[in-house]
DNA sequence: GCCAACGTTGGC
DNA sequence: GCCAACGTTGGC
């Protein structure tokens, strides 16, 4: 199994839009490196969910329910998209401050190329964070 | 709201 | 195949 994050602007699709859907597509990228990843995923993979623009937070996770398949709002059959449901939220989020403050955090896509908005989050990052995350003792 | 960083497009 | 112009993302 996996581990990954997404970014979303809460202004547009937020956390608790996905909770209110329970399950979604993951839609709307158009970035090759982006839809590389989503290609990768596999059903059961966990992932990140993070606020973008606003908030700058990591706020919870889901899980992957669907691989990769034809992006429905996208013109061209190019563009994939995963389906994804709501899982737990963090009981605190992580903040992008405090992701940059940890050394052991350091070498995140997050921190090294804040643009791409659908990364792979390495074994020891995902513990890591879940432990600052309130999620694991 | 600004703009740096990055990706894509298209003329040559 | 280079690179200038343009568009988008996302932190600040």
């Amino acid at each position: 199994m996996a581990y990954w994050l997404m970014k979303s602007e809460p202004d547009v699709f937020g956390w608790d839009d996905l909770v209110a859907k329970g399950t979604s597509e993951w839609d709307g990228v158009r970035n090759y490196q982006a839809r590389n990843f989503m290609r990768d995923m596999k059903v059961e993979d966990e992932v990140f969910f993070y606020h973008s623009r606003t908030g700058l937070e990591i706020v919870g996770i889901m899980e992957v329910v669907a691989p990769a398949h034809p992006d429905s709002t996208a013109d061209d059959p190019k563009w994939v998209c995963v389906d994804v449901r709501a899982g737990q939220p963090l009981p605190r989020p992580v903040a992008l401050d405090r992701i940059k403050a940890d050394p052991a955090l350091a070498d995140m896509v997050l921190v090294k190329n804040s643009r791409l908005s659908v990364q792979p989050v390495t074994a020891a990052e995902w513990r890591h964070i879940l432990t600052l995350g309130g999620l694991q003792s």
